[in-house]
DNA sequence: GTACTCAACGAAATCGATTAAGGCATTCTC
DNA sequence: GAGAATGCCTTAATCGATTTCGTTGAGTAC
């Protein structure tokens, strides 16, 4: 391995001469730094990661943190291509990703322990259990955090915007002329708080009743589960016209569960899901739904994160919020 | 931040007997090193990855690589399921993962070098164009490196079971009765190569004839390209009885080419996929395909990988297969 | 000629851990 | 009881890079 001395032996300078040529310090003659530059290039030089961390404190290295528990894993579509951007974004920026987690070999650590063990520079909290204590010391630590769909104080966070994306799909249906929606949720997180919130006020607003009998809850990414849902809502003495899911692949289950009750989408009922994720739209009929931006999402989470990083005297913690759109597809029938 | 050094203060030993006694040397007293290993653990003691990585020339830490080209990139989910359960293995191991890709920050590194930039201690390959001299290079360098779907001499790799799974799809579908049998393949890797070749053996020793004009070229993971190929097999004289598509995703596009043309699945044509990913049977009609199985390709690799970097003397190159099992799904019909 | 500035580079400490080699008691061996 | 063996710990070098002070010599001002 060429290291910064073969360099300075060759070049018939001092290792100190050869790191400030490399890292372009300003007290370095312009041939002697090219040459050095050469002759690094030439030799096949190439730094260590682990020396330059060790010395500077500094790894250039990002963690990031997805839930272990099943469904807000990275097999989730709308996950991994939050990681696939926060990834391209990071390395845009000179950074590598590494995963942080718990339970590493035999030593247990938590989170926080894991990215200091690492020398993480920052860690980006994609989906996560965030009342777990382990999620609260990270984010209460001295390392740069960037959350997502969640804020702890004095923070950044990335905001996907439930709140908003909740109001534009009801007011979607409800200008296909449906006053009678049934929802299915997800576990109650602060993101389902959100989006059930807005869905409430949003129909408050337009007149429409919510009786409580149309508010279920499933599980998120569980086709399984929210298809019990739709039983249970479909035997209904008064059926909605329309069915709110909690998320794209929730509605997997919907759909089979309306077709064994022979029913339509959207001849006979009308559904919406949640997240956008390509697959909604490679389905027939495509699939009406918010599509959260998650290229977006992960390229913000990264820049936000590198900032922090890298200015952290003028940096101040900001909440980003990154807006979705609407993709009308096909399986809400007007029925004004 | 607690270093070996506070603690060798803290119990009035070196710093060496400190490193020693955590290490579980046999020339430290059993009082000695428990004493040690109290105080470490009451000053909330951690070990500095990059110190040790430097001296020890281990990191622990083990670099995964995606192609960055759309298709088979991580969210992907049969890729994502073997990121995710190589991931989980190797933390079991005690190692941590790494994204390895090209062109990290200003610094213009191949694969090779990024790896080695950042001490992997080895590299899985899940999925990369296999003629990049980059690819090669990092495959014939002293770094161990395993495979997926493909083997470099004197390398370990990982097999998911084309031909066996080819092979099995194809009498599964004879049994069912059918002998016109269209095959809509991807790119031409060497996987594509191994399924076609076993799918043109597996015929020929049944006695289906394959008319040339039965076999199309379409692009993995696409739904768009393979509804055009399922396009051209429905324009022709005599139609197929049943199409294979290239895998469970692409299967998607030749569904809604289908319904265009008025044509039922399985009533009117039956159709089989390939991966089997959770998607695939979540999907009314489930499809019938032939599973890959995800988490043992990713755990087989995670072990593979870490037996070479652990025990370099005694290992030998192995190539694994890993098996999968036919889902009998619901969209190949009977027409016996 | 003196005093000072400035550009360009080097010496050496340092980051935190590992490990070969060695030291010093104490115990064992015959 | 002398020498060998053992147990337990320390010293010091080392991994590869960064960075703080110097130092040196040339140039400038008056």
């Amino acid at each position: 391995m060429i290291t910064i001395t073969d360099i300075s032996r060759e070049c018939g300078v001092s290792r100190a001469t050869v790191s400030k040529a490399l890292n372009g310090a300003p007290d370095i003659s312009a041939e002697t730094a090219k040459r050095i530059r050469e002759t690094a290039k030439r030799m096949g030089y190439l730094p260590n990661a682990a020396a330059r961390a060790l010395k500077m404190g500094r790894s250039y290295n990002i963690g990031v943190l997805f839930s272990d528990a099943t469904g807000g894993g990275i097999s989730h579509e709308y996950f991994s291509l939050i990681l696939e951007s926060v990834k391209a974004e990071a390395e845009r920026l000179g950074y590598d990703i590494t995963f942080i987690s718990k339970d590493i070999g035999a030593m247990d650590m938590d989170y926080y322990e894991h990215a200091k063990y690492r020398n993480c520079d920052g860690v980006f909290i994609a989906s996560a259990d965030f009342t777990d204590p382990a999620i609260s010391r990270l984010c209460t630590s001295e390392i740069p955090t960037v959350t997502l769909d969640y804020s702890f104080d004095s923070r950044s966070s990335i905001i996907s915007d439930n709140v908003n994306g909740m109001e534009t799909l009801v007011r979607f249906v409800y200008e296909n002329g449906h006053r009678k929606i049934a929802f299915i949720h997800g576990e109650m997180t602060s993101v389902t708080q959100k989006r059930l919130a807005s869905f409430r006020k949003t129909c408050a607003a337009l007149g429409i009743a919510v009786p409580p009998e149309y508010v279920r809850e499933a599980v998120y990414h569980d086709p399984r589960s929210s298809g019990l849902a739709t039983r249970a809502i479909l035997e209904l003495n008064e059926r909605p016209t329309c069915i709110f899911y909690p998320d794209d692949l929730s509605f997997l289950g919907g759909m089979s569960e309306l077709e064994k009750h022979g029913l339509s989408i959207p001849g006979d009922v009308s559904v919406v899901g949640y997240d956008g994720i390509p697959l909604s739209q490679v389905l027939r009929p495509r699939l009406s739904t918010y599509r959260q931006a998650a290229e977006r999402i992960g390229e913000e989470a990264a820049k936000a994160l590198i900032d922090e990083i890298e200015h952290p005297d003028t940096w101040i913690p900001q909440q980003i919020t990154v807006e979705g759109e609407l993709l009308k597809g096909d399986t809400v029938r007007n029925i004004g």
